[in-house]
DNA sequence: CTTCTAAATGACAGTTTTGTAATTTAATCA
DNA sequence: TGATTAAATTACAAAACTGTCATTTAGAAG
């Protein structure tokens, strides 16, 4: 596994270095953007990892200029805690997910394997978070032994946060990804779209579990945490 | 893996078991049905494989009564090339596969082998015979890089013929198995349903894959043979 | 060739799904 | 607390989906 992992802040640097390296990677390390942004668009990397601020080209506009380029190389963007906007238009600019600091190398790792197998493909078709179960292949939905009938779209959106459980989605991710829109109507059909699967999850159960986050979007709650 | 074989001829019998056990296969043979019935609601078979006209109790009874006492284990139907009905109520009974005799013992180990995976569950989500392809997870379906927008009964109905190319399903198992009837109303919404799905294939040159057989049903055709 | 039956086709209507838009409720912050 | 903005909710209309039925076409058998 081979990631690049751009991040001007030494200690911080070294540390993850080190963490990454323990865990089997093998790691590119750059301390500016603009080395950053070459590294990446000339290898092949399995995935990289951003930090947002960065001395030269900043996380967002390497992420930018690689989405541009055509590359699909999953990305995840470390960000300050205050970042929140930054955080957003990283997502909606393609970002695979973020990561606020700081940060456990362990959850750091966890996200670049999970971002990997989801590039590649390979998906799991059960689906379980906290009481609800999903069979992508029938199609099935469960909250303690009780069954629910969701429609095409309610079943694609709610998959669709499930296999990303504590992920925040915004609503241009979820237009482009569910809905298969490549711009940004003006359009509140998630908000409803959510609002039938909350009415249809809740008698059996599955209350609470797509949670809003205001200002940003919606995710699927995690068990633990 | 440890399947019940129920044949009378000795010759037959004898040339299966041996051919059967050549692939690891641990095979018990009753060579009557009574015994046969005995044995297949008292064991906890992987599969069951039936020849129709044996002594005692007949396949169909067999597994008449074994569906009737709710066992769900594979089984296979072995009929003369001039049974076709006893071969078509065999599938409305439940039987999940039959072979006309004679036949090669590959082409029942490979049909046992089938039918085991599929009562096991594990599913494959990619399914491609002949240049059409399903992937049963985004529900897309191709034919020549071109793709085409099935409705969810459209899909159903074409994985569910995908799933065991060349094998004929009558519109009863259909019905039961794609609209979830457990009756058989006399509808022709499948012959419809087929209709959509021939005319929706067409253009992408995915014309003549499902295939009419009459007084029959309707199957997927197979690439080879 | 004719007859009989099964499958294919086409038109229609009821139902469900989907998205829009207007309104109400709730959260955030000065 | 009041103003502001986002999210939730509701009602409605357009579009898509599904099944029925009547009709046409094609296949099998006498």
């Amino acid at each position: 596994m081979h990631v690049l992992f751009v991040e001007d802040e030494s200690k911080i640097a070294n540390f993850v270095n080190a963490g990454l390296k323990e865990h089997g990677f093998v790691v590119d390390h750059c301390d500016n953007g603009d080395q950053g942004y070459e590294s990446a668009i000339s290898n092949d990397y399995d995935a990289v990892v951003l930090d947002i601020m960065v001395p030269g080209k900043d996380g967002l506009s390497i992420l930018k200029s690689l989405r541009r380029a055509r590359r699909n190389v999953p990305v995840i963007l470390l960000t300050a805690r205050n970042e929140l906007d930054d955080r957003l238009e990283g997502l909606n600019l393609g970002a695979d997910d973020y990561l606020a600091k700081p940060f456990f190398v362990e959850e750091l790792v966890a996200r670049i394997q999970a971002v990997v197998r989801r590039s590649a493909g390979d998906r799991q078709h059960l689906l379980g978070v906290g009481p609800l179960k999903l069979d992508c292949l029938t199609r099935e939905v469960t909250c303690n032994q009780h069954s629910v009938e969701l429609t095409t779209r309610e079943f694609n959106l709610l998959e669709y946060l499930m296999r990303s459980p504590g992920r925040v989605f915004t609503r241009t991710q979820v237009l482009e990804h569910v809905w298969g829109y490549d711009f940004n109507p003006s359009t509140n059909v998630v908000d409803v779209c959510v609002q039938r699967i909350r009415k249809k999850l809740d008698p059996i159960g599955g209350s609470g579990w797509i949670e809003s986050v205001r200002g940003v979007g919606y995710r699927f709650r995690q068990s633990e945490s």
